[in-house]
DNA sequence: TAGATTGTTAATCGATTAACAATC
DNA sequence: TAGATTGTTAATCGATTAACAATC
């Protein structure tokens, strides 16, 4: 199920496969092929066939995939066929948005705890979060045996929060702070900066 | 300045080079080189160098690079020399968080407008916007020459939203909705889904 | 059966890296 | 000069695509 051979890149888009497969889901769709796909996503059907035959066979030939079957085969893939727990760091702004963004609940990812280091913050009720201190990551964090953490500070203080998360055991790291992180190989960490997505843009203006 | 066949991949990593450099510019360094952005960056040196070759000569052999003036090019190269009006569509609490984040404006993207089609958001303060209905994004997009926006509304009006973008003028499309876009080709859209980059991790562990 | 689409192979294309002459 | 680092070439590596036999 999990071939360790398998590129990076190929992993990157699997996600973005079922997003497709669910859209198609929400409008009863049953059945689709990698053409429709393709069309859909601005990828070569072939690219997606291959992508897919990394896992098994999960189309028929003549006729295409079964939108659901293919779903649950991609979410085991992906180990998101289970609910996972995740740690926020940052109560500012970001925080707030990211702890009432619906769609974390809705793909099984559970924020359960929310942490700041400001003392005014500290105890205050964020949404439906009590706001811990800091200082708690590494026990709360390991009891709770929290491996996904989503980092919402600025970007001064994100090393050392990085640190303290990957001290604590945090496998996965969703970084907003606008800086690279220097963590151990065996932790993985994915990067949201806007203003980078921006810059890529203005580029071909 | 501006190759036209500079690969897409390497127009990506020029951010996060300037990044870095502003990073290193504000511990007051002055000289850096292609091996320390590596070891900061996790790329290789080769790559760095390489990357940089395509617009130019911006090093000293035995020395390195300057990094005011590296920085200066880059900026040059992306176009992030300039100031650019940003228009926001959503007002919810992923645009509340948006139109407050200080990078944008520190980066020289300037959110000039927010529009929302709720008609109890309409008129009312976000901060220092004052919402506006969605109905004038064409005449506003126009007006003010706008040729940057940030969509922050759910999956189901997206690709409404950017029909009248595009239709406006829009050249340029960060989306926050979980939803692949359809554009014509000469409009760049870049993807900011958590979820996605929260799957892309849960794989590996 | 005829038509359609998969899974897979082999070829092509493109990106990364190693290495080093040039040169500061 | 000796030491260091760039810019660039050529080789390597890896990803994408075209094409088609297999088969539903």
């Amino acid at each position: 199920m999990a071939p360790a051979d398998v590129p990076d890149i190929v992993i990157g888009r699997l996600p973005i496969y079922l997003r497709a497969l669910n859209f198609l889901l929400e409008e009863e769709r049953e059945i689709t092929a990698s053409q429709e796909l393709a069309d859909k996503l601005g990828i070569s059907s072939a690219q997606i066939r291959k992508d897919l035959s990394h896992f098994g066979e999960f189309g028929k030939q003549g006729t295409g995939y079964e939108i659901k079957y293919l779903r649950e085969q991609l979410r085991k893939i992906l180990k998101v066929d289970q609910e996972w727990d995740v740690a926020l760091v940052g109560a500012g702004d970001l925080g707030h948005a990211i702890a009432h963004y619906g769609n974390f609940d809705r793909n099984g990812f559970h924020i359960v705890a929310v942490f700041d280091r400001n003392p005014r913050k500290i105890g205050a009720k964020m949404g439906r979060f009590q706001i811990l201190d800091s200082e708690s990551i590494p026990t709360v964090v390991q009891d709770m045996h929290i491996k996904v953490a989503i980092i919402a500070v600025p970007a001064d203080s994100a090393q050392q929060v990085a640190d303290t998360l990957v001290e604590a055991g945090i496998q996965a790291i969703l970084n907003y702070a606008p800086i690279t992180l220097n963590v151990p190989p065996k932790v993985r960490v994915q990067y949201i900066d806007p203003v980078v997505y921006l810059q890529r843009m203005t580029y071909y203006l």
